[in-house]
DNA sequence: CGTGAGCTTGACTTGTTTCAACCAACGTGG
DNA sequence: CCACGTTGGTTGAAACAAGTCAAGCTCACG
């Protein structure tokens, strides 16, 4: 994981957050808003070993935790342990926006690699909010976004193949490491496990091992020690079957 | 469909408004906001038939559809023509919350049965939240509440099996309609078509007819024209593996 | 050095889809 | 009022995608 330092410092300079496209949000909409959030509320910054929980579902939070460094991700359970992953959580995110008007989180949160997270004080939050009202706009993109991509989401679960979805998978992850200028010529880290891969897409972990040595064997992508280089980005959307 | 009168009566009383459950809204907090609303912002009717679209998806809208009488449905859309249908709206559903602060919808919504809405102008809505600001926090719940429906779709399609869904899928409309005071003694009105379950749960037509012959089969419901009743619902929900 | 987590591969099973034929109900136009 | 096409539902056989089971491998780590 040699460009940590780069993750930290993008999201330390705010890079990752002018660079960040429209409809993303990183509790930072350009530099300045970036700087006055940190400064008004000084969220506690913590940091959480791989695969440990952040926070589990039905717990109640006063402040809303922000990645800052590496991976997370949001999961929900079925009583019988059956998983789904809802959502890759990468430098930048929020973790759930509802956060801002319910103290409950829905789901719980775990950390993919090592992670360092901020938390941000709701009532601060709200305050804010409340003082700087233009701020709105920005909160309801991040909503919209939010529920676009749960939406997107239960339209590749429910209509698309394994090659499809892991695809689409790989796809949305590079789209949105490249806004955060986390991609060098089509190459990302991929600190995610098969594992999650399967809990992610509703598959499991021996047919996510079989499909991703399909696309290697095909050309197509280029797995070594947690990175995914990209060989074949056209291939790999027909696969996806998008655009 | 012998108790539309009942439908219309519920919503124009304002009592789906006060027996929702947490959670549920509809555009009127109890009654009295719901007829300030309707003075406020006297929403023009509409009414469409059955199987044809209320609105496409990408299209701008300047009026937010409300759900008055009977039931829409609103559906994502693959470039190839495979569909997931996201929610099935129910009088007194708002048919998207986004539409509050964005214009373009990202789905289409279509009518299941006749149906009745309302459009509601943003303009006007957005100046009434300005207003009346303590709404906010209704509007708050029903963002919530769109997006754990979302969240919790998704967990189903990726990770229940066919006979789960459809259980899911009846309990679901079964719960909802019993709010709304639609349900008498385990029978309520089910217009839904095959085809538009299986779009609901990932599934095909011909699964679905499958599995519903089963569930009658078993003597857990009971399906005649357009109206269904749950015979067993302890067996409904061991089949669909909740609580 | 042993242990456990993660990945791979092959054989087999199963749930769901696909294909196809058929039936019932319904509305429309002759 | 009948003939007809259309839409929606049912059923069975065959095909297929993904899951399950099992074994073996690598590698990191204490």
């Amino acid at each position: 994981m040699e460009n940590a330092e780069a993750q930290v410092q993008k999201f330390d300079e705010g890079a990752s957050c002018t660079a960040c496209p429209a409809g993303e949000f990183n509790l930072c909409a350009g530099r300045t808003a970036k700087d006055q959030l940190a400064a008004l509320l000084r969220p506690s910054v913590q940091t959480i070993p791989a695969r440990r929980p952040i926070c589990r579902a039905g717990e109640a939070l006063d402040a809303i935790p922000v990645i800052c460094k590496w991976w997370a991700a949001s999961a929900m359970t079925l009583p019988d342990g059956r998983r789904l992953i809802l959502s890759i959580l990468l430098p930048g995110d929020i973790v759930s926006s509802a956060l801002l008007f319910e103290s409950e989180i829905r789901f719980s949160v775990e950390a993919v690699t090592d992670v360092e997270y901020r938390m941000f004080d709701r009532a601060d939050l709200q305050t804010l909010l409340v003082k700087r009202p233009h701020l709105f706009s920005d909160l309801s993109k991040i909503w919209i976004d939010e529920k676009n991509q749960a939406d997107q989401l239960a339209l590749e679960l429910g209509r698309c193949s394994a090659d499809e979805r892991i695809a689409r998978l790989v796809l949305n992850l590079w789209k949105r490491l490249s806004a955060r200028e986390l991609v060098q010529n089509q190459a990302m880290e991929f600190p995610l496990r098969h594992h999650q891969i399967a809990d992610a897409m509703g598959l499991t972990v021996v047919h996510v091992s079989k499909v991703l040595s399909e696309f290697k064997r095909a050309g197509v992508i280029q797995m070594d020690n947690r990175s995914m280089t990209i060989l074949d980005l056209p291939g790999l959307r027909r696969i996806a079957n998008v655009r």
